[in-house]
Formats: structure tokens, sequence, C-alpha cells
DNA sequence: TCTCAGCGTTAGATCGTTCCAAAGACATTA
DNA sequence: TAATGTCTTTGGAACGATCTAACGCTGAGA
């Protein structure tokens, strides 16, 4: 019943061995106590258990992993955010995967992987000293070269960012940019609009057109025509400001951005009109960064689903180490749109309504 | 010469025993001749080091932790970050603290930390599975139980954030915002700024009332007045446009906030009046959030030194591994203003050098 | 009657490294 | 020659857990 008196007279840590004497078996029926209960007659089983309660008994993790091998440890290599960036989704994401590991009884290992290309070096240091059971690898890349480096040493691994490129390899996570856009459209149908415009990154960006793909397909369902309503800006406001005029000239009612960097250029552009975001026109960024709610008006924006990005990953991750050779599974997450003053829950202003 | 061929044959991994029949001694020879190299004879010590490049050898964490007792690892409790903060300073210092141990040999172990009030939980079961040496702290609140926690159990530790209240337990790094704030004055000053008022969180708060101060002392350094040029506000943006405008009405020609987020409110304030940030009024925010940059005018702030807070934390904590009898250390880091739009180069517009 | 599987438990070996004490080589000195 | 010392190297015992192969016993099936 005493929680954890933490064995008053031995100085060091209590092991298995002083449990066993205590309860009178021998290390091995303490080990099976705590690893295959099943094994054990109830009454020895509670009697260990006593034991184990009232010295505080916790096993020795670097032995376990010297014996089984397995260090319960999933390397993860931690990037420099890069400035410039709104949308901090790493700490997000990292909390959501350590909370999952912990709950699975694994930890998260952090390595420092320096900014730009991804490279190889941490990994293999990791392996070499068998520190790690797996690795999440996340700002995947388009030549990325660690999955296939990975897959050929036969070691566990699950991606945060889907494989764009070449022959897919190994199981991933990804948020399904498309169908966050998609439902920004409908929301905007909904709300009677029908000149929805997309402000998006240059093509060629695999995420970017993702995100573009999303709002066209919805914009197509409805019937509603595509033309001069696309625009293009590199992720920076300024630009942005620059390339959502002329969507503006066209008469749109409503943009959806690609980025709520994109997103804050469009406000930029309307303000300097004499326009309001929200009251004249509807404006929809893209992450949900910090700033969207901070911004006047509040920026709805959509959503990076992080914490469930973070448990499946784990979850896949686990599958694979469990069955090396099972198929790849893939987990395509939809994001949500939150709304905020900048999408009014009212039709809109002038000719909302009219066809596009 | 050849670069880790990865022992061909062999299928396990590469162990000490194994390089020491290659290299024709014993294993404990191996074992000097990695950790004490001076202990061996030269051409001894060329033998050994050849067998261990060409076969690839590296240690195995497992079992050096098993013998040593000293896993290398360092602890850090991951805490989800809080939804409406403009500023996530985590993963910047995050990464430097893994690159800092890294190169020191250490690597970092996350695991989840609940919201709200620090527990202790997570670090005693990390500590009695004796699975790291150390922990970094972060977030460190006004009672926070875990310092006294920690050192009663002689484990090193090293917060990010000082111990405000009760006798100071510990060493720790912070960031000195008074200095911050002070050397924003200092800037508005040379610019010709007099009339500079603060706008600041709730008296009571301990960075809050750092950050006040250092606004303070600069004021009193140049014979500036602080009376009615100071007020206050929650961390929200509309709270913080309602507080400001007093601070406007006395005829305010530069505002210093205690954070980017009322800073925005001041922007918001400024544009309710028709006045233009960085062109009539001169505001400067604090933590240089992504947002900061994105805003228009971009948003001079003052940007905390995560990096170099990163690389003391780590040298602290080594040091107090090192010798835990050691005098406490604490380090204090300087901000630095990161000057944008919002402060204009030139002097302000109306009757900026007219005494407050 | 004999074999055999199942039961709960255990002894002994093992994972890969470092600590400890002592052995061997060799030169110096009494 | 033997004793002394220094410099390298080594064997053996940990570190604390888990794996494997048994232990002695019971009861069922042939």
């Amino acid at each position: 019943m005493p929680r954890i008196p933490r064995s008053p007279a031995s100085q060091g840590p209590v092991t298995l061995a002083m449990v066993a004497r205590r309860a009178g078996v021998s290390p091995q029926t303490v080990s099976n106590a705590l690893n295959s209960p099943d094994l054990l007659r109830p009454e020895t089983l509670e009697r260990v258990r006593e034991a184990v309660d009232e010295m505080g008994y916790r096993p020795s993790r670097a032995a376990q992993t010297l014996r089984t091998r397995s260090s319960k440890l999933i390397g993860y290599g931690i990037q420099p955010s890069q400035p410039g960036t709104a949308a901090p989704i790493m700490d997000r994401f990292l909390h959501a995967l350590s909370q999952a590991a912990d709950e699975a009884g694994y930890r998260i290992l952090l390595f420092a992987s320096p900014p730009g290309e991804p490279a190889l070096e941490g990994y293999e240091e990791l392996l070499g000293q068998h520190e790690v059971d797996g690795f999440v690898l996340s700002g995947t890349a388009r030549h990325d070269p660690r999955q296939a480096w990975l897959a050929k040493r036969g070691v566990p691994f699950v991606g945060f960012g889907r494989m764009w490129s070449g022959r897919p390899v190994g199981d991933w996570v990804d948020v399904d940019g498309a169908s966050g856009t998609d439902a920004a459209v409908e929301h905007l149908v909904a709300l009677g609009h029908r000149r929805i415009a997309f402000l998006g990154w240059p093509r060629g960006s695999d995420v970017g057109d993702d995100r573009a793909a999303g709002w066209q397909r919805a914009m197509r369902r409805h019937g509603l025509p595509t033309r001069a309503r696309r625009a293009q800006s590199v992720d920076d406001i300024e630009a942005a400001h620059a390339a959502v005029e002329p969507l503006l000239d066209a008469g749109a009612t409503a943009v959806v951005a690609a980025s709520d960097t994109l997103a804050m250029g469009c406000y930029q552009a309307l303000r300097e009109r004499g326009a309001a975001p929200g009251r004249d026109i509807a404006v929809v960024g893209f992450d949900d960064s910090p700033a969207a709610a901070l911004l006047s008006p509040a920026l709805s924006s959509i959503e990076q689903p992080l914490e469930a990005v973070g448990r499946e990953c784990l979850r896949l991750l686990l599958a694979r180490m469990s069955d090396s050779g099972a198929p790849p599974e893939r987990v395509l997450l939809a994001p949500s749109l939150v709304v905020r003053d900048s999408v009014p829950g009212t039709a809109p202003g002038p000719d909302g309504p009219a066809a596009g």
C-alpha cells in the first residue's frame, strides 16, 4: 500500500535480485511477474508484486536494452525552424509524438539535424550504437535519401509527409491539403460565395499543388469556373500582396490562400483598397499559425491535426516494428477549417451569389 | 582508411571482443584504446585503431550505460504549446539544446509533460529507471516544485528561466528582459523619441515586471518621466487595444510592448485612429514571434537568444554533473532588438524630440 | 506400466562494456 | 643475482536484466 518509500536502508538502486530475495523467489520469477504475469501462480504473483511496491523497484532500462536488444527509443532528427515561416508546427507535433510514445512505453530521442538537405549522418550514428529501435522522419523532401537508406538496412521508420516522387517507400502519415482547401470552398459556397479565388505558391511544389487541387476540384464540383481565379506567389507577404491584385480586380468575393503568409498579403491588398477582410472579402489561410488568431480581423485558417499526426506516426511505427513484413500503410488526415472573423457567417456584400 | 565498410561477413553488430581478436589484443586493451589512449603503447594503439576503423566498430551505449551507470542522456519534459501564444520558442530552443548536447556526446530524451502545473511524475519515472543523467527544465513557474525535488535527490539539472521566488536553488539560464526593453528605449531615444510609453502585463508577473523595469530604468537614465506613460493589459490583442488608448491620448510617440501580442493590439488602436505604426508612432514588441516579421509594417521586436540559451543550459548542466558541489551558476543573456519598419530610422513625425 | 505434456519455478549462461587487481616485460638499482 | 620500480597488458568479475533449458511433480492417454 505505501507508495514508493524508496527503500530506506539500502543505498544503491533496487535490483531484481533484491526484490527476489525479499519475496522469497528467484530473480527470474520476478522478471516473469512483470513481463508475463500469467505464467505465475496468483499467490506468488501477489507476493512478488507486494515486494516490488514496497521496495519501489523499477527495472533498469540499460540492462533491459542490453539483454533484449531493444532500447525502446525512437529517434527524431530535429531541424532548426527556418525563420520567416509563420507556422511552427514542430513543437505541437513533437509533444503529441512524445505523449503517444510515453503511453506505449517508448521515448523520443532527439538529435540535431543540420539545416538544409537532411543528412544521413545522425541516423547512422544512432543506429551504429544501437541507440534506437526506429525513426520518425519529418520534413521529407522530394529527393529525400533517408527512406531508401533506412529501408535498405531494415530499420523501422515512419515519415511525417508523403513521398511525392519516385517509388514510395515505407509508411507515412500526412495531412490532406486538398481536403482542407476543398472544405474551405465548401464552407464559402454554403455562405453564398461563388467567385472564390485561390492564391497559391508557384506550381511545382508538391504541397502547394496539392492545396491548389482541393480548391480546383471543389470549384468544379459546384460548377464554378476557375479561370482567372487563380494566382501564385512565393511565400512572402509583399509578393502575395501584388499577386492577389488581379484576383480582386476580377471581382473575387473570397480568397483561399495556400498559407497564412499569403493570406496576410491579401489583407494588405484589401486594406490598401479601403476594403476590409471579412466584411467585404472573405479570406482563408492555411496552417493556422499563431498569428492567424491574433490578426484583426482574426484570420480563418485551415488547421493541421498535428496531435493526430503524432499519434498515427507512432501507431504506424509500432506496427512496422512488430511486423517488418507487413505491407506499407499510409495515412492521410484531413485538416479542419477554423472559422474566424475573416469569413463572416453572413452572405457576402455586393453581389455574392452572382454567377462567376 | 576505408570508411565504415560495415563488417561484411558477420551478421550481428561488431563487439569489442571481435575487434580485440582482430587486433590481437585483449578486449580491455581495446576499451583503453578508446577511453584512455595514453595508456597504450603508440604502436598498439595504432593497431587497435585500424581494427576499429576496418570493422566499423561502435561501442554499444546500452552496455556502457549498464557498466558506467551513466546514460549520457538528458531529460526534457516537453510541454504542449498553449494556443494563443504568438511566440513558439520551444523548437528553436530544443534544436539548440540538442545540438549542444550532440557535440558534448549527450542526447536529449523527451518525455511529455502534461499541460498546466509541471508534474513530478515524468521526472520520477525517468530517474527510477536510471534513464537520464540530468534534466533541463523549462517553463519554470513561481512555485515550481521541480527544482527542490531534484536538488533533494542530488540529480543534476538546469533551468531555462530563473527562480523568481523563494531561496534560489540550482543553476539557471535566463533572458534578461529588462536589458531588452532598456535597449529598445535606448534605440528610440537615439532616434529622437522622448515620450516613450510602455504597454505591459498586469503587475505581479515576474517576467512582465522585469520587462517593465528595463523600460523604467532607461527612461530614468535619460531623465524622462514615466508617469502617465505606462499601461497594462492581459496578453490579448483586444484588451491591449483598449489599454493603449490612454497612452496615445497622452501623446506618446513610441510604445514599447511586453509582447508581440500587445504590440499587435497597439497596431489595431493606431489603425482605428487613422495613424500608421512606424510612420506616426513607433512600436516595439517582445519575443520576435514569426508573426512580427509578417505584419505590415513589419514589427520591430526584441529577440530572445534561444540558441545561446540552449548552449548555456548544456554548459551549466555539464559543469554541475562533473562537480556536484560547485556553487550554483546563473547566466543572464541579453536579448537583441530586431529593428523593422515599425521603428523608422528617421526621427518621429509631429513633435518627436519635444520634452515629455 | 510407461510415456508425455503441462504446471510453476529456477539455475546458469548471456548481452557488451568497464573496473579492479594483478601479471608480465623490461630496465634500473642494490 | 635478486630486488625494485615503471610501463603495458590482461583475466576475471561485475553491471542488471532476460533467454533457454531444464527441474520435480501431477495426471491423462496408450
